[in-house]
DNA sequence: GATGCGCGTGCTCATCTGAGCAAAGTCTGT
DNA sequence: ACAGACTTTGCTCAGATGAGCACGCGCATC
C-alpha cells in the first residue's frame, strides 16, 4: 500500500467508524469510488490500523480460545479480555467470574464436582449464583486442614459452592502435605478420608487452579513447605503445582518422595478425567499453565488473554 | 437493557467483531434471530462495550472536529487521535505533523503565509515536504531575533518553510520585546522593518502557536522575559501569549505597557484575517488554547484530542 | 374481567456491502 | 518501442444489514 492510499484508508476509516458515513458518502466525501472505499477498509483493517475492542468485565477473547482448543487440544478454553483491565486482581476477578459463569453453564451439571482450594477457587466461589446448579455435590479432591493465616477458607470454599449449587459438601480433614509418608498412607487409609478420596475419584467434574513455584506460594504461607523446599524443587526443574503436587514443564512429578506424603488424588486421576476444569491466569502462573496445558491435566483452562498469548507462543 | 440482554450482546459483539461471524451466524450460535443479533449489537454500541480505535499517526477525531466547527465557531478544526501515543513529544510530533498536512492542503496555496516562531513551528516546518506549495512566500509577523541557546531557529523555521513551497522568506530583524517603548516605535519605522510589517499585514494567511504563561516559555529561556516578569502577568490574568503578547482568558491584553514593547503584528491584525491557523497542544496549553478559540484569534485550530476535548467542556 | 398502553419480537423491504470478474492501466525487461 | 506480467479499477450480483411496521404478550388501570 503506497502512502497516498494509507492516509486514504485512515480517512475512510475514521468516516466509517467514527462519522457512520456509508462507503458511497465516503467515496463522494474522498472523490473516489464506493469500491475503492471497501478496498481502503478492508486494508486499514489488515494493516492493524483499526482496532476494536469490546470492553466490559466479561468480554472474553473466542480468537484464542478456539485456537487454544485447536493448537493445544483442549476440549474448551474459556479467555478472556485485559481490556479496560486497570489492576492485576481486577484481572484475576474476571477469570474467577468467566469460571463461574463457565461452570453453570455446564449441562448437564455435575452431580459431583471435585474441588481443589485456594485464592483462586476462593473467588470462584464468591463469583457463583445461589442456584447455579440443581443439586451439584462437592468433595474436596486435596487435603486442606489450612494452617494459614485465614484458617477454614479451603472449608468454606468447597461449602459455599456446594450450598449456591443446592448439594453438599465432603471435606477432606486431612493436611495437604504430611511430614512423614507413613502418616499420609495412614491418613489416607482413615475411613472418613478413603470415602472422600473414593467420592473425589469418581466425581463428573474437576475444578482447580494451580500455583507458581515461588515463595508466594500458599504452601510457603501454610507452612507445608519452606522457601527452601520451593528453591530445591525450582532446582529440580518444577514450575509449579496442581493439587499440592508439584511438576516440571513435561507435566511430571519432581519429587517423588514429596509426592507421595501429599493427600489427595493423584494427577494421573485428574488426567482421566472427562470435565476438568483449570482456572489459572497472572504472569507468575505462565510456565504452570503450559505444563497444565501440554501434560493433559485439563481438559478445559479458564484463563486471561496476556497467559493464552504466551501458551499459544511456545 | 437487563443482565441478560447485556451478556447476550457481549457475546454477540465478539463474535460479530472478532470471529467476522455474520448476524445470523451468531443468531444460529446464540438460539436467537437475526434482528435480536443487529438490536444486541447496536446496544453493545450504545452502552460503549465497543470502541473502535484507528491506530495511525494521522489518525484524527472528525467527531471532535465537527463539534469545535459548530460550538466554537471556528472555520476549521483538526484534532489528532490519542490512541497509541506513548509519549507527550509523540503528540506534539503528531499535531506538527497535521498542522503541515493541513497547511499543504490549503487550497489555494497562500502566495503569502504570515508565520510566528517556536517550538512547534519548527516542527512543523520539518514535517512539511518539498514542494508543499508552488510559490509561497513566508514573512515573519513577530519579533525573533533569538537570544536562546540555538540562535536562528526562528529565521531557519521561516526560510525551511519557503524554501519548501517554493517561495522567499521576509525576516523580521528585531527583538521580540524591547525594554523602551520608544526604541520599539524606532525599530518599527525602520524601512526595512515596516515593509515587512507590511507584508504580513497583507498576508493571505496566518500559521502561529501559542505560549502558556508558566516559567518554561520560550521568552525567559530568550531573555525577553523574567520568571518574576510572568509571576506577575499571570497575577493579571495572564493565562499565555499569541506573537508574544500576553493575553486573559478572554483574549484581552494583559499589559499594556509590556504589549506596546511588543514588535510585530498586533492582535486585532490577526482577528481580521481570513485564515489564522493555530497549532496547539498539551496540558500546560489548554488556558490558552481556550482563550485563542475564544476570543477569534484563530480561524482554524490544530491539536490534540484531549485539547480540544477539554475546549468543548468548558 | 375488560380495556388500554408499552414493550419486545419477527417480518418486509430498501439499502449497504463484499466477492468475483473483466477491462484498463502500469511496470519491466528486451 | 513493445510484449508480457502484474496491479488497479469499475462493474455485476448475491448476500448481509438496518429501518420501519404489525402483531402479540404482559401489565396496570378502571
Amino acid at each position: 500500500m503506497d502512502a497516498v492510499d494509507e492516509l486514504l484508508s485512515i480517512r475512510a476509516a475514521e468516516l466509517y467508524y467514527e462519522e457512520n458515513l456509508t462507503q458511497e458518502e465516503i467515496g463522494r466525501h474522498l472523490q473516489i469510488t464506493r469500491w475503492k472505499v471497501g478496498r481502503l477498509l478492508t486494508q486499514a483493517k489488515e494493516e492493524g490500523f483499526v482496532r476494536i475492542e469490546i470492553l466490559h468485565s466479561r468480554a472474553r477473547r473466542p480468537q484464542l480460545e478456539r485456537r487454544l482448543r485447536d493448537e493445544r487440544g483442549l476440549a474448551d478454553a474459556v479467555v478472556v479480555s485485559r481490556a479496560g483491565v486497570r489492576s492485576e486482581d481486577e484481572l484475576q476477578q474476571r477469570v474467577a467470574q468467566a469460571c463461574a459463569d463457565y461452570l453453570a453453564a455446564l449441562r448437564p451439571s455435575p452431580a459431583v464436582l471435585g474441588v481443589s482450594w485456594g485464592r483462586t477457587l476462593t473467588d470462584i466461589a464468591h463469583h457463583l449464583r445461589d442456584g447455579w446448579s440443581r443439586g451439584t455435590d462437592v468433595v474436596q479432591i486435596n487435603g486442606g486442614v489450612s494452617m494459614s493465616q485465614r484458617p477454614g477458607t479451603a472449608a468454606a470454599t468447597a461449602v459455599s459452592i456446594a450450598q449456591k449449587g443446592g448439594g453438599t459438601a465432603a471435606l477432606l480433614p486431612s493436611p495437604a502435605i504430611l511430614e512423614q509418608r507413613a502418616t499420609k498412607e495412614a491418613i489416607e487409609a482413615d475411613r472418613v478420608v478413603a470415602r472422600v478420596l473414593d467420592a473425589a475419584r469418581s466425581a463428573n467434574a474437576y475444578l482447580f487452579s494451580a500455583g507458581a513455584a515461588d515463595h508466594d506460594s500458599v504452601h510457603v504461607d501454610s507452612g507445608y513447605l519452606t522457601t527452601a523446599d520451593i528453591d530445591r524443587l525450582v532446582e529440580e526443574g518444577a514450575v509449579g503445582d496442581v493439587v499440592g503436587r508439584y511438576i516440571d514443564a513435561d507435566g511430571r512429578v519432581v519429587d517423588a518422595g514429596l509426592d507421595a506424603r501429599t493427600v489427595g488424588l493423584s494427577l494421573d486421576d485428574l488426567r482421566r478425567a472427562d470435565i476438568a476444569i483449570a482456572a489459572i491466569t497472572g504472569t507468575p502462573k505462565r510456565a504452570i499453565a503450559a505444563a497444565v496445558v501440554a501434560s493433559g491435566l485439563c481438559t478445559v483452562l479458564v484463563t486471561d488473554e496476556s497467559t493464552a498469548q504466551h501458551l499459544l507462543d511456545e
